[in-house]
DNA sequence: GTTGAGCGTT
C-alpha cells in the first residue's frame, strides 16, 4: 500500500500550498502537487499528496474526504500508480 | 472540469 493520496474534484483556486496546509493537519506532508495541465499551465481540478506514512494518509482521507473546499466537495483517496512514460500510445 | 509531470535512455 502506498502513502500517496489522490485529491479529486478540486477547485481551480486551490494550489499545492493549500493542499499541504490541509493535509499537514493529519500528518507530515512529504510532498504535494496540483495536477496542472502541461500544455495550458492551468489546474486540472485534482492533485496528489505524499504523506509520511500510510497511517497519516488514512487519517487525512477520513478527515478531508467529502469535505468542501473552495466551493467543491473534494474526493480524497489512495492514488494509483501512474502508467510508465515509456508506454506512450 | 477526477489518477499528475518530465526526459528521449530511467
Amino acid at each position: 500500500m502506498n502513502n500517496k493520496l489522490f485529491v479529486g474534484n478540486l477547485a481551480y483556486s486551490v494550489d499545492d500550498a493549500t493542499l499541504r496546509d490541509l493535509f499537514k493537519q493529519f500528518g507530515d506532508v512529504v510532498s504535494c502537487n496540483i495536477a496542472t495541465d502541461r500544455e495550458s499551465g492551468r489546474s486540472r481540478g485534482f492533485g496528489f499528496v505524499d504523506m509520511q506514512s500510510q497511517q497519516e494518509a488514512e487519517s487525512a482521507i477520513k478527515g478531508l474526504n467529502g469535505t468542501t473546499l473552495g466551493g467543491r466537495q473534494i474526493s480524497v483517496s489512495i492514488s494509483q500508480p501512474r502508467p510508465k512514460a515509456s508506454s506512450r500510445y
